[in-house]
DNA sequence: GTCTATAAAGAGATAGAC
DNA sequence: GTCTATCTCTTTATAGAC
């Protein structure tokens, strides 16, 4: 049915295999999250079945980790309003097309502790790093609010689909990038 | 030919368990979303057993349908700027203490559609209220930024308990109280 | 390499004893 | 009114057939 030649075209079939599995786990972990994704379901979307990905994946928590791991984010350095043209920039890419992986990782997080941990990680460590740059007293409390913003706007238009935040990413950002310079500069 | 065996006991002792279950029920359902609380653990923390919830309730989406009903905020009305009071004190109010049944709607929210509904309802029909009343072209997009950002502080503080937002509510509002009086008015 | 059958565990729901 | 025992279903995970 399939080729003839063996060993070359099976580890290209597994790799293939594994790839379509975690393409589907990302899907359906960021639109159901963690516990209402069944790795039968898992399996059916990647057009394999459930004992195949345990066998590649090993559980269901592996999986998970391999489909919901946050990329990292670039490093934000610079003066204040370069910072907050970066936090801008960032957001925009966030707004406009849907952050696959760190969607699941975001829907999950409410609900599965570990995925709780990767986010909270992932967002102390970008905010520390921007706070030690931010001038005033209450920098931390500053970038802190900036972050909470990012979130709040992530997970209304992507996750709860918030009326009013459909608009363009332009649009939205003409609202709010303003708002970050401000909390950036301090003014 | 009143009591000799008391009636009003037995129904008082029935509302002070259905008491006990639903505030569990809050408690648990915020602490862990909806899947992840199981009927047995709110029995057990409320002193009774799972047939009793059951037989109370009806069922566990009755049972979290209860627990997680949104209270209505009050309505937001007046010149852009007293809107931006009103909400900036809705705000403080959901810093200073855990709004345990929102919480846990909002917890749940992320991984169960009817709670997801609850929670767009809740947060739709206020914005649309606060809309009307503001002014310019993007009122809507507008509102919908202060809504993203109301959640955005809410889930992060009581939710992810993010870095840098463990602050005072009034240290919290001295940061976001301009931001949002910005956003209503427009400038 | 891939898929089927099943074991093991845990959940919600129900019936009935006290 | 309250609690115990159990039924049934669904899930992850495993063992082994093609």
């Amino acid at each position: 049915m399939r080729r003839l030649k063996p060993m070359a075209t099976r580890v290209e079939q597994r790799q293939r295999t594994e790839a379509r599995i975690l393409t589907a786990a990302r899907r359906l972990f960021g639109e159901h999250g963690f516990d209402r994704t069944t790795i039968r379901a898992i399996a059916t979307e990647a057009g394999s079945d459930p004992g195949l990905v345990m066998r590649y994946f090993g559980s269901k928590e592996k999986l998970f980790a391999q489909a919901a791991a946050i990329p990292a984010d670039r490093p934000i350095e610079g003066s204040p309003e370069q910072i907050a043209r970066l936090l801008t920039a960032a957001l925009t890419d966030k707004l406009a097309d849907e952050p696959t992986a760190a969607l699941a990782a975001l829907r999950a997080m409410f609900s599965h502790p570990e995925a709780a941990e990767e986010v909270r990680a992932a967002m102390t460590s970008q905010q520390r790093q921007v706070a030690a740059q931010l001038p005033g007293d209450d920098a931390v409390l500053r970038s802190g609010v900036i972050g909470a913003l990012t979130l709040g706007l992530v997970v209304s238009r992507h996750l709860v689909r918030l009326d009013g935040l459909d608009a363009s990413p332009e649009e939205l950002i003409a609202v709010v990038g303003p708002i970050i310079e401000e909390l950036a500069t301090g003014a």
